[in-house]
RNA sequence: GCCGAAGUGGCGGAAUGGCAGACGCCAGAGACUUAAAAUCUUUUGUCCGAUAGGGCGUGCGGGUUCGAGUCCCGCCUUCGGCACCA
């Protein structure tokens, strides 16, 4: 017969609106089936609109989802918007339009974009951040937070983006610079809402250890928590001059074991303690300038200059070493940081590279407390193989026994204790921003602050003249008088609005709980939706979102389980990651270096199956990789071969044996890659097939059936209309994934390779049930291995079932 | 410095310890065509060789093994993350 041309521009439109109009993709709350949550990172709708790299994870969890309602789950794969955020607020500001518009028209920009690529999102289910409706529940979860005490205000040191006016996440600050601007950050003290991630720090790693992520993933968001095991321990302060007691010092050390090689003490620049003993303290103005000259460097600065150690001593105030007895002086500098630990330090210089240089550089003492080094050269910090010396009672100890001797003994006098210290900080949850959630909090001057009423949520934006955050730092909702000023929910005197809003982080951190039952005006998913729908089964998103989005929506899911809100702990039973598409030039694609590829273009040129198709087929999933022109090329050519299958059907239906294996084999092939999202060796697998149909000039109508079926994930359109070209029956969307069968793969013999002392040399036809015993009686004599061995005498021969024939000779 | 991933043709990349380079791109040859494009067939790691065949080949150096891209030891390089975290 002969085959019209296959032309996506007809065909894919088609599709889309048949699959709309049949509520194809459209998830069940009450089915019968088994359920599947899949789930893609819901994508921040900016103005230029979907790259390149948008459909890649997208397309990923489409095959996935698409195979799942073949396989007969009942599937649930949504999509939403992450609306709010500054590059809206920035476009708002320059070009004097409300954000929300602004949303509104890149919102529908990228949903348009989504379905002309054929995704089987459930648009029925779409949510957006930014919508009161949404947001009500952002609050409402907010609200619980703080009732719970996770949510407080505090004047901290903050991280404080100079370009985008607002105080950082420590998450969002990147090499000292603003994960979204670059702009350059500062620390700044300012009164801020946080939220305390802290206390969940011991919870959230031991998740870990339930849920199915990567290893990837789970080492770092472990490394980004930072658990680290010692003890906390009390240094006694005394006045140096009189030797009159004053409060103890405490410190959280790692190696509690090397107490008695402490030679003197460090604390932060920040440290109470400076004040505190102000009247005692000999050399306040030495101290306060050189506190004035840290507090100008930004976090950035005082790691980059890192190498060379500054410090002052505080000359007044001496410590006793608990375990020598010893007065030791103590010091300050910025080598250490209030934001961990206790913000001081004990000095071990004989056994920390740090306090080491210290000593070093102002001629303290260096006392070596574990053998095995040379402590006046350098630091000797091994752990594992170590002895204690010159540490009293310890002395003979290994390092791990003399730490626990020596919390043992500091327990046992109330001079400290064992203590597990975390890297986690709690989360700078206040932006000064107006394109955010408002904070559903009300100050009241006699009753302080007090949380909004639950009905009388939401809390909406009002709308503003102006969005600029003032130059004093505050949110341009203080400028918002009738706003602002309202009545205290307990008292009912005058009091004023929280005008900071949150982070972005916010409404992702349970966008996919929302999705179970988006219309629900009472809460924010019924029970029945939560139970049915349960954890999220499969998550694909960026390792960018790791120790950000990953972590935080971990913390507020847990929070929700353990006030009875949702009924299982962790939100993601399963996360993957994939890689970057890069520019053609092997570099990020960005608009400032010209790289970007519009996935409109590809779909004007080449149609939505064939750019789906490269996404999947340009290489290892979770690898970065450079886009490639010709190569979208290459899949296209592939549809094009796919198209014209159509003049091989044959109505008979036997197929040779060798083909069945051939098709059993590609069956099992893109079953098995697809689970393990070897995407590109499912797709290889699929040309191989064509190949081979093209070489035998035929095809059955069971073999096309079994061949759309396995491409209908990754290009549903082509597949589909030659589904009904071909009259196979009702779509494929509604039918069943192919199964294979083991028996057809089977052989009876198999050539094999014959190798003489690894190297290929001959190849040989044997039964593949062919044991080891009689192998070993007929190959010697088998003409193809004589040949092989060429003469010599076979010294040994070994031979794996089904795999190899090896010659030593 | 620490944690993680990776290094294979001209390119993207395949290979449960068992035939390295599947599949695709690029390039070459042929068929069809007045011609070109498209399509179909075919060649394509590298060196020696007319062929048969052989040598060399998975970042580098060792090792284990009948057999190593794959496992072990020691390096080098690239990428991602963390970093004065006590």
């Amino acid at each position: 017969m002969t085959v019209s041309d296959y032309s996506p521009r007809l065909i894919e439109p088609k599709w889309q609106r048949r699959w709309s109009d049949a509520r194809a993709f459209e998830a069940s709350n009450t089915s019968s089936k088994p359920k599947f949550y899949a789930l893609v990172e819901f994508p921040y709708p900016s103005g230029e609109g979907l790259h390149a790299g948008h459909p890649r994870p997208y397309t990923a969890m489409d095959v996935i989802a698409r195979k799942r309602r073949l396989q007969g789950f009942n599937v649930l794969f949504p999509m939403g918007w992450d609306a709010f955020g500054l590059p809206t607020e920035n476009y708002a500001i320059k070009h004097r339009i409300h954000p929300r518009i602004v949303t509104e028209r890149n919102i529908s920009r990228f949903r348009k974009q989504c379905q002309s690529i054929g995704f089987s999102f459930d648009w029925s289910r779409e949510v957006d951040t930014t919508s009161p409706s949404y947001y009500r529940w952002t609050q409402w979860i907010f609200l619980q937070l703080f009732k719970h005490g996770l949510a407080y205000k505090a004047e901290i040191p903050i991280n404080y983006c100079t370009s985008c006016k607002v105080g950082l996440a420590n998450e969002e600050v990147v090499g000292g610079a603003c994960e979204r601007c670059g702009g350059e950050v500062v620390r700044r003290i300012k009164k801020q809402w946080m939220l305390k991630i802290t206390s969940y720090a011991q919870t959230l790693l031991d998740g870990l250890d339930t849920v199915d992520f990567l290893d990837k993933i789970k080492s770092q968001q472990r490394n980004w928590i930072g658990r680290s095991e010692g003890a906390s321990v009390d240094f006694q302060l005394v006045s140096s001059s009189s030797g009159e007691p004053l409060e103890p010092l405490r410190v959280f050390t790692t190696r509690p074991d090397t107490l008695f090689g402490a030679t003197y003490m460090v604390i932060a620049p920040e440290h109470p303690l400076i004040t505190n003993y102000s009247n005692i303290i000999t050399n306040l103005d030495e101290i306060h300038s050189y506190i004035d000259a840290s507090s100008r460097k930004s976090d950035f600065e005082r790691t980059e200059i890192a190498k060379d150690k500054t410090g002052v001593p505080v000359n007044g105030v001496s410590a006793v070493n608990p375990a020598t007895g010893k007065r030791i002086p103590v010091w300050t500098s910025d080598y250490v940081l209030m934001g961990y630990g206790t913000g001081a330090i004990m000095a071990v210089p004989g056994h920390d590279e740090r306090d080491w240089e210290f000593a070093k550089r102002f001629n303290l003492p260096i006392v070596e407390v574990v053998s095995g080094g040379d402590v006046q050269s350098s630091a000797y910090t091994d752990v594992d193989d170590g002895t204690l010396v010159n540490s009293g009672f310890l002395d003979g100890l290994r390092v791990a026994d003399a730490k626990r001797v020596m919390i043992d003994w500091l327990s046992s006098r109330n001079l400290g204790e064992s203590k597990i210290q975390y890297k986690l900080r709690d989360w700078v949850f206040s932006r000064q921003r107006y394109w955010g959630e408002p904070i559903p909090i009300v100050d009241c001057p006699n009753c302080g602050l007090i949380p909004l009423p639950e009905d009388q949520l939401p809390l909406v934006l009002p709308e503003v003249d102006n969005y600029l955050p003032t130059d004093a730092g505050e949110s341009p909702l203080a400028a918002m008088t009738d706003w602002v000023n309202t009545t205290c929910p307990h008292c009912g005197g005058p009091a004023k609005r929280e005008t900071d809003t949150m982070p972005q982080w916010a409404g992702s951190s349970w966008y996919f709980l929302r999705y179970m039952d988006p219309y629900n005006n009472n809460q924010f998913a019924s029970k029945e939706a939560l139970d049915y729908w349960g954890m999220v089964d499969w998550y694909n998103g960026g390792m960018e979102h790791t120790t950000l989005h990953l972590l935080y929506s971990r913390f507020w899911h847990r929070f929700l389980y353990d006030i009875g809100a949702v009924p299982f702990p962790e939100p993601y039973a399963k996360r993957t990651s994939h890689g970057m598409i890069l520019g053609a030039n092997g570099e990020k694609m960005s608009k400032s270096r010209g790289n970007v590829v519009n996935p409109d273009d590809v779909i004007a040129e080449f149609g939505a199956d064939t750019l789906r198709m490269y996404e999947m087929f340009l290489g290892a999933f979770d690898q970065a990789i450079p886009w490639s022109t010709q190569g979208v090329a290459g899949c296209r050519r592939f549809l094009d071969r796919v198209w014209r299958v159509q003049q091989f059907v044959v109505n008979d239906e036997t197929i040779p044996q060798k083909l069945l294996a051939d098709v059993h084999g590609c069956v099992k092939k893109v079953s098995e890659d697809i689970e393990r999202m070897k995407f590109n060796t499912a797709i290889a697998s699929m040309m191989t097939l064509v190949n081979v149909i093209y070489n035998e000039g035929a095809i059955t109508r069971g073999t096309l059936r079994v061949l759309l079926a396995l491409l209908n994930p990754f290009a549903p359109h082509i597949t589909e209309e030659i589904w009904e070209l071909q009259n196979l029956g009702e779509p494929i969307y509604s039918r069943d994934w192919p199964q294979w069968d083991p028996a057809a793969l089977e052989r009876d013999e198999i050539e094999i390779a014959i190798q003489v002392g690894g190297k290929v040399r001959g190849r040989v036809t044997l039964p593949l049930n062919l044991s080891k015993e009689e192998a070993e009686r007929v190959l010697p004599e088998h003409p193809a291995i004589l040949s092989a061995a060429n003469g010599r005498t076979i010294r040994k021969l070994i031979y794996v079932p089904g795999r190899i024939v090896n010659l030593v000779l």
